[in-house]
DNA sequence: GCCGTTTTCGGCCCGACTGTTTTCAGTCG
């Protein structure tokens, strides 16, 4: 996404949260979240569109047009400012403390001149937050430790942070005899690079057995903090060491699993355009059961989530499309894309040995992967750039080529093992190593690692000379960014695509969880343009493998198939690619 | 502010939990 979207998209939601502040329509608030996510969430520059071009899309209309090419003529935002002027900027920090929303914020900015979270720390130590009307001790003391949890937490978690925490919940549930179905819901199942909170389901033997599936969960060795328990829920709050996330469970009977498994699911935005679909229909949808709207005791679904769609006249729709893009419409004509499933990947791509950076041989390396049941590895160590990796100079890459060739000799019959490098694109867009070396290899993946704070146009500039070069079978992790810490490049997207899919090069998905690069949205691009995607884990040791399955769901969250991903390809068919791509 | 093969005006999704309330507002997801 290029960076003048993402400063965009801050200025709506910025709107939206100041028009929230200040007691505006709530609809106007939902009107400008809509535009900042539509905002962030394109792949070319915002100053590329024409103005029918941009109220053409779902959720702009004539005002975020307008406000939209504002920006890209001046750099800001008029009623932006306007709104900014009349709320001092730290009050929506406060405003955005859990627990904390914009009623409360604005009370204590107006009652007792609260302008900053500071300020709020010092008037909650005074007891003039306790004082105020509709508050009291128990509120300060949950907004204390909120305050304290967002300031050591603060930020959304990695998907493979979540779903090792949310395993473990999922299997001591799974484990106890009064439980009879666990899932995980919400974002981790739509497989979202970052997790707010895990949310999971329990459906008891009976109903008696509650109070001790409520004991164990809120008793879990993880937990180190109870939010909040009632008769159907519960939330906690896991330790530091645990991930530090908040944890919730639902207790559903057996009969609205389906209809609570879809609500918790979410997303947010496809539970508003699912529910608006029931109504138009004669329905009303919510987590216990899609049911008539004139008699809510009349239960037309709600055990199963398939039930509820068909009765909705709509495909099922896999969780990872759920993000009110577009996935109603597919479902409707029975369009949605067969998505590509983590079983379907019989190849990996790029990894790493002791020869660079990694903890493990060629063969170890190769072997794993046998095991997995793929059909093709390729060793892509460092190039000489990556000095502090042990990147290898031409002499070691003419060693470690024989080298790899004796395991890939040795293995024959069990696994194709290719020698390949991971060379670097170096900061003006040419490789680390000259083309007759790169000849040597069987498989080129070109990935950025340096100068990764360069500006848009040259970054486009440079990842497409790479693109271009002869040599190049895959670019790998294409921005560099490294969740939650380095943005990384901000290409055009678009352009690089589809000069990819010209050239017939494949764009990575690097499924590690700090990576994830290409992210989903940029991988939906990719596949718009014709480009293949290549999921690879960028393996440096046995436990990176299992990284794999967050590189299939962000490609499954792009809509991709099995034909669009070249690790699924069969053993000739991905060689035959491999050649296609060289001289 | 956005949207529309019943609409260009009048709608816009739904419920749980908490704390502070004698009946509900605020927040969250």
């Amino acid at each position: 996404m290029p960076t003048r979207n993402a400063e965009l998209a801050a200025i709506f939601e910025d709107m939206a949260q100041l028009t929230e502040l200040l007691g505006g329509n709530r609809f106007k608030v939902i009107a400008f979240q809509k535009a900042a996510r539509v905002v962030g969430e394109l792949t070319t520059d915002v100053g590329d569109l024409s103005r029918s071009e941009l109220t053409g899309l779902d959720g702009i209309g004539t005002g975020a047009a307008d406000r939209i090419l504002e920006f890209v003529e001046s750099g800001q935002v008029g009623d932006h400012a306007r709104l900014a002027k009349q709320v001092p900027s730290g009050v929506l920090d406060v405003m955005n403390i859990p627990g904390v929303g914009p009623k409360s914020a604005a009370l204590f900015w107006k009652e007792l001149g609260v302008e900053s979270v500071d300020d709020l720390k010092a008037k909650l130590e005074t007891g003039e937050v306790a004082a105020l009307k509709g508050f009291g001790e128990k509120k300060v003391e949950n907004i204390r430790k909120n305050l304290a949890f967002a300031e050591s937490a603060g930020q959304r978690t990695r998907i493979g942070t979540a779903y090792e925490l949310a395993m473990r919940f999922v299997s001591e549930l799974k484990g106890m005899k009064q439980v009879k179905r666990v899932e995980y819901a919400g974002s981790l199942r739509r497989g979202k690079e970052t997790i707010g909170d895990i949310d999971i389901l329990v459906v008891p033997e009976s109903d008696k057995g509650t109070e001790s599936i409520f004991d164990a969960f809120v008793g879990h060795d993880a937990v180190d903090d109870l939010i909040l328990r009632g008769d159907t829920k519960a939330s906690v709050r896991t330790g530091k060491a645990d991930g530090g996330m908040q944890v919730d469970l639902r207790v559903v009977p057996e009969a609205s699993f389906g209809a609570a498994l879809m609500y918790f699911t979410g997303s947010k935005e496809h539970n508003v355009r699912m529910r608006e679909r029931a109504l138009e229909m004669g329905y009303t949808l919510n987590e216990y059961a899609l049911a008539e709207k004139e008699d809510k005791a009349c239960r037309v679904a709600g055990t199963t989530e398939e039930e509820v769609f068909e009765k909705l006249g709509l495909a099922w729709v896999p969780p990872e499309l759920r993000e009110d893009r577009g996935e109603l419409k597919l479902a409707e004509e029975d369009a949605l894309p067969a998505l590509l499933k983590l079983d379907d990947i019989w190849a990996e791509l790029h990894t790493h040995t002791t020869a660079s950076d990694g903890t493990w041989s060629i063969e170890e390396n190769a072997l794993a992967a046998a095991e997995r049941g793929f059909h093709t590895v390729a060793i892509t160590d460092h190039s000489k750039g990556q000095v502090q990796a042990n990147g290898l100079t031409a002499d070691r890459l003419e060693k470690h080529i024989v080298a790899v060739r004796g395991v890939a000799k040795k293995l024959k019959g069990k696994i194709t093992v290719l020698a390949g490098s991971e060379v670097d694109i170096l900061t003006d867009g040419s490789l680390d190593y000259p083309d007759e070396l790169l000849a040597e290899l069987d498989i080129v993946v070109a990935s950025p690692h340096a100068s990764l704070s360069q500006e848009p146009k040259r970054a486009t500039a440079r990842l497409l000379k790479a693109i271009e070069n002869p040599y190049v079978t895959i670019v790998g992790h294409p921005t560099g960014r490294l969740i939650p810490r380095r943005e990384g490049l901000s290409p055009d997207i678009a352009a690089l695509c589809k000069a990819a899919a010209e050239r017939g090069v494949a764009m990575e998905i690097n499924a590690n969880h700090f990576r994830l690069d290409l992210r989903d949205t940029h991988a939906r691009a990719a596949l718009e343009h014709g480009c293949k995607l290549s999921i690879n884990t960028d393996a440096h040791g046995p436990a990176d493998l299992d990284q794999l399955r967050f590189g299939v769901l962000t490609a499954r969250r792009a809509g991709a198939t099995k034909q669009d991903v070249v690790n699924a390809m069969p053993k000739a068919k991905l060689a035959e690619w491999i050649k296609s791509t060289r001289p």
